[in-house]
RNA sequence: CGGGGAGUGGCGCAGUCCGGUAGCGCACGCGGUUUGGGACCGCGGGGUCGCAGGUUCAAAUCCUGUCUCCCCGACCA
């Protein structure tokens, strides 16, 4: 991408209805627009950055079978009454409405009864069983307040996948893969060293729910680390009685805040019960069918990820969720430096490398800021200068010093491999 | 929903107390000089001051109502 393409600028100026950190640089930077209070646009440069973590979460669910699809923001009022989820008593964030016959339809919030519902058209022996499927969609939940930017709105991207089993082992080996594929996201994205299993309330279905917290001052929930078990405890469910049960030595436990980028729980059978999910055993018994769920808060681990890096110049943003991997800078606009900056441009780009070309008539001081602001990983500047001593500049975002590279080498070290 | 703060060109702000018909920086357009950490000079375009009522000869400014945004709390399978 060329920037004098690109429409989206940079701004000196944070916007004043703002103040959380990530909300502020990711809308100096001309990644994300926001239209009200918890709901944002994803300009071009805050989409790739979405599309990479998405594609790293979608890699990992494929990886274990998982297959996509999407489902609706429409929901039916019959079957959230099933699970007496539709009055706005037990659920609070419903945004709701009618059709032009009077018809109540709801705003997906959550897509557990809708998705679970649909598989049963599909699931009815045991043959058909295990199964997981998931999606990326948008969730609207009407909260009271919107806060934090990007990490915690009223419409947001979730990846909510469903696991359905045949029996409770089953389900725990299906689990146990889920949680191994969580930490390697985590991971990927990386927020590994940052990112804790932590114990949290398993509500009405079993004694927990898994979360996985990162650690950041951003974040809305307490937790208690053990850094050398790499497990937590959420505030919620923090009692001695707790602590015996997972075996953790409360004088090793750090009190930290954390903000929630994942979490997975168990429903047994019982919402399998309510929405009449069965399944044909192998010996001719109809049996209820065993449902786990697993979400990620796609947009919010954005804003984590954007919270968590960055520096006082602006984004810092890992390679794998980068919009692109370098930011090409072209200092001046003399005829030779531009035949350089264009080939270097055309052939890193051929080797499939993801390259911003600066080819803006602007100062040097404004191009790098501009590098630094949109956290891009590596810095490679074109100039007279580079000319003369035959060598590109090379530098890494969070780095001070540039290093002296050939041209061939860069090339080499973008090209993919 | 309780408490606090704020709405003035695209963005950031001053002006409001003490009413007299809107200004600065960034961004934008034109001309020129510049070019390795957000250049400089000159000229120029752009705002019925969130919205609706009211007071007044006159309202960004005073009064009433209302909407929106931010923060703290509460809430958060």
């Amino acid at each position: 991408m060329r920037l004098s393409q690109l429409f989206t600028k940079t701004s000196k100026n944070a916007p004043a209805d703002e103040t959380a950190l990530n909300a502020q640089l990711l809308i100096k930077a001309g990644y994300i627009h926001k239209e009200m209070a918890g709901a944002y646009g994803y300009l071009p440069l805050g989409l790739k950055v979405l599309e990479n973590i998405k594609q790293i979460v979608r890699e990992e669910m494929n990886a274990l079978g998982g297959q996509e699809l999407i489902m609706t923001s429409l929901q039916r009022q019959e079957l959230w009454e099933i699970t007496d989820r539709w009055d706005d008593e037990k659920v609070d964030v419903w945004f709701k409405s009618h059709l032009q016959n009077g018809t109540p339809v709801g705003f997906g919030w959550s897509h557990e009864e809708p998705i679970s519902d649909m598989m049963k058209n599909f699931i009815s022996s045991y043959r058909d069983l295990p199964i997981s499927v998931y999606q990326f969609q948008t969730k609207l939940r009407n909260e009271l307040r919107a806060k934090s930017g990007i990490m915690r709105g009223r419409e947001f991207v979730m990846k909510d996948l469903y696991s359905y089993a045949r029996s409770d082992e089953e389900h725990q080996r299906i689990y146990d893969q889920l949680t191994a594929a969580y930490l390697r996201i985590f991971e990927r994205v990386g927020l590994g060293d940052k990112t804790f299993l932590t114990f949290a309330s398993g509500g009405a279905f079993t004694q927990f729910s898994h979360e996985f917290q990162t650690l950041t001052e951003a974040g809305e929930d307490i937790i208690y680390v053990d850094r050398a078990k790499k497990l937590a405890v959420n505030k919620e469910v923090y009692t001695d009685e707790v602590l015996a049960q997972l075996g953790l030595d409360k004088s090793q436990l750090e009190e930290v805040k954390a903000a929630e980028v994942g979490n997975i729980f168990s429903f047994g059978s019982k919402k399998s019960e309510q929405l009449e999910l069965y399944f044909t055993a192998e010996d001719g018994t109809r049996q209820p069918v065993i449902l786990g769920s697993y979400g990620i808060g796609v947009t919010r681990l954005m804003g984590v990820i954007a919270e968590v890096f960055a520096d006082d110049k602006g984004l810092v943003w890992p390679e794998a969720v980068a919009p692109a991997q370098v930011y090409l800078a072209r200092l001046g606009d003399n005829d030779a430096v531009v035949k350089q900056a264009d080939a270097l441009y055309e052939k890193l780009t051929d080797q499939g490398a993801t390259v911003l070309y600066d080819d803006r008539d602007a100062r040097p001081g404004q191009k790098f800021a501009d590098a630094d602001l949109l956290g891009i990983p590596y810095r490679v500047v074109v100039s007279d200068k580079t000319l003369a001593a035959g060598a590109l500049e090379l530098k890494k975002r969070q780095d001070d010093q540039a290093e002296q590279i050939i041209p061939g080498e860069l090339l080499k070290k973008f090209g993919r491999l």
